[in-house]
RNA sequence: GCGGGUGUGGCGGAAUUGGCAGACGCGCUAGAUUUAGGUUCUAGUGUUUUCGGACGUGUGGGUUCAAGUCCCACCACCCGUACCA
């Protein structure tokens, strides 16, 4: 058999390329003046022991492609990538084997570093960054400080989930029904001291500078409703018999005159010293029984409600009547004031509580049937004194008017936002630089001492105590300043979103050791032109990283409002309709799928499953169909029969206009939905184009080239060795970006659809923009179409231009 | 529960402002080439049919000359729900 030894093989020509781009920095950041910059970014991954999944790529190549045609079309590209590497996963594997985490993490990213260069991505890598290098982790704890500094960061009592046969805290993840994942060991409640992040005072501004972003309108409406703004009163209630207080928030002052009971949450405070001798032993059984419930199970899950009372009365301001204070998991402590007043009269919850529990229902609004339900709706007030007859709108307001006039409450805006619980119980994060001295102050460690460096480690098993494993490590903890007092650092360290809140900064500067970035370096490149991940992070990450961005807006660190101008969240790459996972034995590893069939026929496949936003199943035939196609592409433009590649002899100078209006319509198609990310269409268009060609008498060189330059984004590897099998000595990355003429798209006929009564019967070709009357005669005149109008009275025709003739008849 | 999203052939999906439903691909069927095929090429492929047509975009209503697209009600599934990243 004879040997083709140009025939193309993905394994050579891929390395080969990847190789090339190496060698020659093909890819370091433009730093032209005359260019636009455009700054591509994808959610950097957490550097996991299992390897990439398929799931990564989508997302990288989607702005791969953006970034490649973004260089060809003339502009500076920065386009890096990072690693994510503290976490919790790391710290239990560690734990598990006895490694340590740096090693473990060092290991990891060498793995997916070299998977993410197996598939091509064009990224600088002279500007990768870790958030667990000492040299980044620095300038989180700095913007730590200045945050402490202006009263962002700050500590409070925080529950936690703490289970004592583990001896640490559990994250919200690691508890189901109330029990540890690992072991199955009870969760309990409690109270710890945490650092917070003061993220509420930002909350106005998260809100409104949402509006100016380009990012898809349901991502902006959840972080809208996580912000959850609601205008309301505060109201404060005096208790019977006692100098104490307690305030309450309610978005329905005008019902207060309906109040018949008051709520608090089991965790408040007041609870202890209000509650009654008789009720004591209830009461604090009460409070036990509920230590092992989530937020999420207390509030919305819970449909059977609870409650007990805790002796207590408090006087209503508004008529001095006494009602009831009750407790209930369903009232948090972490919102409002974590007290309600109840009026089930008007209000679901409260309803159903005053049902089961027998309180009174005071009705303070006309209409409605209480006996079945709370009346929730507009519609006069009665039994409200001052109140009687407005309507919700009018007896809100009066009703504040009133509270504030008698120094008993106020007009109050609260959010569901809470302020960012930024301690973590975890070894395998960044320290926290403070210190607490054995008088009692708290200082930071000073500026010039950053980084504090998380002390090296061979066991960092849990302290058996809230604190995390750094507690065990007391020479790292004890400190002792020049004057001989006493301190112990800090022992929480930074949580995992930390980290990530501000490393897309980093990449525009990566190492500066003087400061974070250099500010005209991020005038150039701010904000991020085109941002993708996942789905998962529409609300969370999104909202800390632009808290972040706005803390060091206002300190004038970054110079602008907001970090990511665009931004789109890829769906899910999933398997039988089921997300990937190792438990169910359905993932799909792309070393496997690169080796049998390239890189280029993965990212092209990963592009071509559907639009870039959908959740999307996995067809293990998808990339051999990407790989026939681009199997197809590659004879199609190259000889390879002979000892030497050469461009196939049909590819000739000379364009007899046949392929003029396809090419057109690629070119401008493909162009337009990259920008779109609309990558499924644009890869079908490009199939459209080449099922032309092959039919085609002959290829013009001028597209063929201009061909491979529209998929060399997508397919970079094979499409580098047609450019060079063309004869050019340069890389393709460079290459300008193809036009069209857009007079080539213009059809001199069109063809008119005939329905009649809405339904197709017919159709003829007429000269574009036709006489409207002469359509609407050669439509009726057609033989099908006069069958179906046999017999009836044409009653309507509509003729809508250059599409269709709707004959309505009877 | 709440917030957000998605439902179109056997499968993934396509379809400007409402205007030819099913582009492109997978799979399947038939044929050709090949010693061979997990190769390549050609043709066909929503269901049904008395071959005129009828039906068809999760379900049920509605608006319109015309609805996958707009409106109302419902169903199913997916993501998030604050210590997974």
């Amino acid at each position: 058999m004879l040997e083709r030894k140009n025939m193309y093989n993905h394994k050579v020509v891929e390395k080969k390329w990847q190789d090339y781009w190496a060698k020659h920095d093909t890819f370091k950041t433009g730093t032209d003046p005359k260019k636009k910059n455009y700054y591509a970014l994808d959610m950097f991954p957490f550097p996991s022991g299992k390897g990439l999944h398929v799931g990564h790529p989508e997302g990288y190549t989607a702005t791969d492609i953006v970034s490649r045609m973004k260089r060809a079309q003339g502009y500076n590209v920065l386009h890096p990538m990072g690693w994510d590497a503290f976490g919790l996963p790391t710290e239990q594997y560690a734990l598990k084997t006895g490694e340590d985490p740096a090693v473990v993490t060092k290991n990891n990213i060498a793995n997916f570093k070299r998977q993410l260069n197996k598939l091509g991505f064009s990224y600088d890598w002279d500007r990768e960054i870790t958030t667990s290098d000492p040299n980044y982790y620095k300038w989180t704890q700095w913007v730590f400080e200045q945050m402490y500094k202006k009263g962002l960061a700050y500590e409070a009592e925080v529950p936690v989930n703490w289970s004592p046969d583990l001896g640490t805290v559990v994250a919200n993840e690691e508890v189901i029904d109330g029990k540890t994942e690992r072991g199955g060991y009870p969760v309990y409640r409690r109270n710890m001291r945490q650092w917070m992040l003061k993220m509420t005072a930002y909350a106005d501004r998260l809100l409104e500078d949402l509006d100016d972003l380009d990012w898809p309108e349901p991502v902006k409406e959840m972080q809208r409703n996580w912000i959850g703004r609601s205008v309301g009163a505060q109201v404060t209630f005096k208790i019977k018999d006692s100098d104490k207080t307690f305030d309450i928030f309610t978005t329905r002052p005008d019902t207060l005159f309906g109040c018949s009971y008051t709520v608090l949450a089991p965790e408040n405070k007041l609870v202890q010293e209000i509650t009654t001798d008789g009720h004591r032993d209830e009461v604090n059984a009460y409070i036990k029984k509920i230590e092992s419930k989530s937020d999420l199970e207390r509030t919305d899950l819970n449909k059977d409600k609870t409650g007990v009372f805790t002796g207590a009365y408090a006087i209503n301001p508004v008529n001095g009547k006494e009602v009831p204070i009750w407790i209930s998991d369903y009232v948090l402590a972490s919102y409002g004031t974590g007290a309600v007043m109840a009026v089930p009269a008007h209000d679901d919850r409260d309803y159903d509580f005053a049902k089961k529990f027998d309180l009174p229902i005071n009705q303070v609004l006309e209409g409605g049937n209480l006996s079945k339900a709370a009346f929730t709706e507009d519609g006069p007030h009665i039994n409200s004194e001052f109140l009687n007859g407005l309507n919700i709108k009018d007896a809100k307001k009066k009703m504040v008017d009133w509270l504030e006039e008698h120094n008993c409450g106020e007009k109050k805006v609260n959010y569901k936002l809470r302020d960012w619980d930024f301690s973590r119980q975890r070894y395998w994060g960044e320290p926290i630089p403070v210190i607490h001295w054995e008088d009692g102050t708290t200082s930071l460690v000073p500026e010039d001492q950053l980084p504090l460096r998380l002390p090296h480690a061979t066991d960092i098993k849990p302290s058996g105590t809230p604190e995390s494993p750094l507690a065990n490590l007391t020479d790292w903890v004890n400190v002792v300043d020049e004057n001989g007092r006493k301190g112990k650092r800090e022992t929480n360290t930074m949580p995992n979103w930390a980290g990530s809140s501000w490393y897309y900064l980093r990449y525009v500067d990566p190492h500066n050791d003087k400061e974070l970035a250099d500010y005209d370096l991020l005038k150039q490149w701010l904000p991020v032109d085109l941002y993708i991940g996942g789905a998962e992070h529409a609300v969370r990450h999104l909202l800390y990283a632009r808290f972040w961005h706005k803390v060091l807006y206002d300190l004038g660190v970054v110079p602008t409002k907001e970090p990511f101008q665009r931004l789109y969240n890829q769906g899910l790459i999933l398997k039988n309709h089921e997300k990937m996972s190792k438990s169910k034995g359905n993932v799909v590893n792309p070393d496997e799928v690169i080796d049998e069939y390239g890189a280029d026929s993965l990212r092209m496949y990963e592009m071509f499953m559907g639009p870039l936003d959908a959740s999307i199943d996995w067809d293990d035939n998808g990339p051999a169909s990407t790989k026939k196609f681009l199997d197809r592409v590659w004879r199609l433009f190259v000889n390879d029969l002979d000892l030497k590649a050469i461009p196939q002899e049909r590819i000739v100078d000379k364009n007899d206009g046949e392929l003029d209006k396809v090419y057109a319509e690629t070119v401008k198609k493909v162009t337009e939905d990259f920008d779109a990310l609309h990558f499924n269409t644009a890869i079908s268009q490009m199939m459209v184009f080449i099922n032309a060609a092959q039919k085609a008498k002959s290829i013009p060189r001028e597209y063929a080239e201009g061909f491979v330059k529209l998929l060399a984004p997508v397919a970079p590897h094979m499409m580098e060795e047609i450019w060079q099998v063309f004869g050019h000595d340069e890389s393709i990355t460079y290459a300008k970006w193809p036009t069209y003429d857009p007079a080539k798209l213009v059809e001199s006929t069109v063809e008119i659809m005939v329905q009649v009564n809405g339904k197709l019967r017919g159709k003829f070709q007429a000269a574009k923009d036709a006489d409207r009357d002469a359509v609407q005669k050669e439509a009726m005149a057609l033989p099908h179409v006069q069958k179906f109008l046999e017999g009836k009275d044409v009653k309507k025709v509509i003729v809508v231009p250059n599409k269709i003739v709707n004959i309505v008849a009877k």
